[in-house]
DNA sequence: TTTTATTGATTGAACGTTCAATAAAAAAAT
DNA sequence: ATTTTTTTATTGAACGTTCAATCAATAAAA
């Protein structure tokens, strides 16, 4: 079924299924021909768009990291006021958006996480994403308090924010989101109590 | 050097020396060979005495577990006072001690955290774990505020501590163990404040 | 007819496991 | 004490399997 402009729909159907193949069976069984069957193609391809195995991965990590990204930007863009508080709660929506919490991405997010302690490229890519995190929520919170214990703030959310992710995904009944949410929430509420901000 | 008695030293010979692989290339290229040059063994006595690579790698993932439990166990029996904070604080310290927060330990356990989502044996034993966790904060968090607060601040304080372990362990410069634990006390600190406990 | 996309058998490397051979200690015999 | 026998621990080469990558052949659009 060759026919032109093939590239971007090729790219998108291996990087999905990536994620079903990790999902499935983790990212150590994860073969090249897995990733081609899930995609309904032959297993020659992947070298021929990606150069090889870990092209492909690094393209998927990549594509997890900006849907991450994306999600906060769009829920930042679209706020009401300009209160620190609705740019951390936005902050806190967006990452357990994680275009979708459940399914492939959470089980790949994981996977690449422990992955990225070894391999320099995902290690960058995965330092950018964390710094990012505690910037934003530290930029925030230093409108509300003290440099110092807005720095503390922001690393015990960011903290807090992958826990509870981290927990969702390796809990056997998934994560919920909803209970998430609100714990992160009910955090940020003591947070600003406790720090005697309005 | 065949000797009498040599298999429980070789058992821990075996099973630090896996901890040291993964911490040098990760779970994924940590090969029974490398395994075995770090403890200045062959290859085949791996399957010798733990029936193959998986039974060191369950039999590894035991022991870290292991330690945590006795970690915490051996501060919260150390105990002065019998308050609830007093044994939420032990199980803090115990959870940023984990033997060696830094080194080895600490990157193990991220790779099995990983792994366990599709291994059901690592699957099981990481799950009891968290439970216990969870359960412990639970009950001493019961003593000191009605139940539904008791739940949430014992998955939250949860959350936070293994979000403030996983980002110490994909941080370049390693876990500040230090700084952990003054957040995680000083959240600690709020949880009580704001449910009114004395 | 030419170009572009795709296949899939093949190749070579890497891995875990096995097992007959070996070597050293322990036990028994001298 | 010394030698011989038995037991135990360990080795490492060989085997079979699995996997990623390659590339000549193929098939469909342009």
């Amino acid at each position: 079924m060759p026919k032109v402009g093939m590239e971007p729909i090729r790219r998108q159907q291996l990087i999905t299924a990536t994620m079903a193949a990790i999902d499935e069976v983790g990212l150590a069984e994860t073969t090249v021909m897995r990733i081609a069957r899930h995609a309904g193609v032959s297993a020659g391809i992947i070298s021929h768009y990606f150069g090889g195995k870990d092209g492909l991965l690094e393209a998927t990590m990549r594509q997890i990291l900006t849907d991450l990204t994306d999600a906060v930007a769009v829920r930042r863009h679209a706020l009401a006021d300009d209160s620190p508080r609705a740019h951390i709660e936005a902050i806190i929506e967006g990452n357990f958006d994680r275009t979708q919490v459940t399914g492939p991405a959470a089980k790949t997010w994981l996977a690449f996480w422990a992955s990225s302690m070894h391999k320099p490229m995902l290690q960058r890519l995965q330092n950018v994403n964390d710094r990012r995190l505690y910037s934003n929520l530290c930029h925030q919170f230093r409108r509300a308090m003290p440099p110092t214990e807005a720095r503390n703030s922001a690393r015990a959310l960011a903290a807090m924010i992958d826990g509870l992710w981290l927990r969702g995904a390796l809990s056997p009944e998934g994560l919920n989101a909803d209970q998430a949410r609100l714990l992160a929430r009910s955090y940020l509420d003591q947070l600003f109590a406790y720090h005697g901000c309005k």
